[in-house]
DNA sequence: TCTCTCTGTTTACAAAGTTTTTACAAGCCA
DNA sequence: TGGCTTGTAAAAACTTTGTAAACAGAGAGA
């Protein structure tokens, strides 16, 4: 069962757009502007999200950087109207996946629903895998050898950034950088304390690490 | 089509390599500082840039690291002008490909330019090698015999420098100089201590080399 | 509001790893 | 051969990393 959220301060939108949702088996979810998108963005973890271009506030650009910036990757589809000048290169380099311009008919919409969701459901990317480990991208969730572990969200989002890295020498200011977006933030051992805990959970010794090598003198490498 | 960025403050020199660029049937893109270039590497997605070393504000140098910090692999050629100190190791590090000494000549650049663009397009993995040893420069990880070989931080640095200066006699001084940084350093004998380590991984036979060979008197030189 | 709980960060010290120096043997060259 | 330079193992000095535990802060629930 599908859900979708649609983020629109137009109420008139958001019900017509549930009505058609929802005799297509979706589950229709609402949000009215950026901030309540992106808590139920997290909370809900919808299969795909419909956002206004235009919204009060945060701008449905906001929403999908702040998105993406937090490593969720539900795919976006953005509702622009149709004055609005949309300059795709830029939707797609913040990380939308298509966009309808409004009014907008309801067949068109829904195969674009459907394309996106295609799109994304058979990219193979849903779950990462090593050793014994399976990574639920969509869910945020990981198991080993099928039992599931608890993560921390930053123990997580290092996770994801090291399997997105594979066999890359990374820094710890890189690392930094990628996963806390620090600027500069010397003398710190914050990356190693949670280097500690993922081997912890992960590793088979975590006191001979296979997946999360130190590279003395440089940094870490995950290898899978 | 190959885009090519030029990034520096001089109005004429990106004039003239621009127009040189056209005539070879690249497409020149043009910015003035830091800032600029790194937008417009996002947004252009050139296949190479130019970079000077010297930009008012941000230095090519943090241009380079902030690239390469957002996963940007473009490579990069490093313009300097001809008094500028330049430490080729340290530009390694910071992902630039390779540099140029202004003023230079229209044919000395475009060999760079397409050697870089060759080695760049061959698989991404900007890769050195000398007899059975393969050297990754951006997974910073050395393979001999396709078996990888675990190098310490000042082994991997002077490693790269003998690459970069292959063939020719290099002082002990000018070695502490460029690897370590040290200013004046005189009666030690680290750099000797790490040439018989290198040996000793890197060699056939370590007691007689054929890379890493001694200068008597002077120094060492290596022989890919 | 207060307290509890859960996370994340920092600290501190031990352990591991790296670099430099040392010391002496061996090599080079006039 | 003699005097210097180089090779090299091993000791010493130093740096980096592992890790438990203290500390701090946010949010949940009473």
């Amino acid at each position: 069962m599908q859900k979708i959220l649609i983020v629109d301060d137009d109420p008139e939108l958001r019900e017509t757009v549930s009505i058609l949702l929802e005799r297509e088996r979706f589950v229709p979810l609402q949000a009215v502007d950026g901030q309540s998108a992106l808590e139920k963005a997290f909370s809900m973890k919808p299969n795909l999200m419909l956002v206004d271009l235009r919204l009060p506030g945060m701008s449905g650009i906001e929403v999908c950087k702040q998105l993406r910036a937090n490593r969720i990757t539900t795919p976006i589809i953005i509702l622009s109207a149709i004055g609005d000048e949309v300059d795709k290169v830029l939707l797609l380099e913040i990380g939308a996946d298509d966009y309808v311009v409004k009014p907008f008919g309801t067949r068109e919409l829904l195969a674009r629903i459907r394309a996106v969701l295609r799109r994304s459901s058979d990219d193979g990317a849903r779950t990462a895998r090593f050793g014994e480990v399976e990574v639920d991208i969509e869910r945020r969730t990981v198991r080993r050898n099928n039992k599931e572990v608890k993560v921390t969200p930053a123990e997580y989002n290092l996770l994801l950034f090291f399997l997105q890295n594979a066999e890359r020498v990374l820094t710890r200011d890189l690392i930094l950088n990628s996963v806390w977006g620090y600027e500069y933030y010397p003398n710190t051992r914050t990356v190693d304390a949670h280097v500690v805990r993922l081997r912890q959970k992960f590793e088979q010794d975590p006191a001979a690490p296979t997946h999360f090598v130190t590279v003395h003198g440089v940094g870490y490498r995950f290898l899978p």
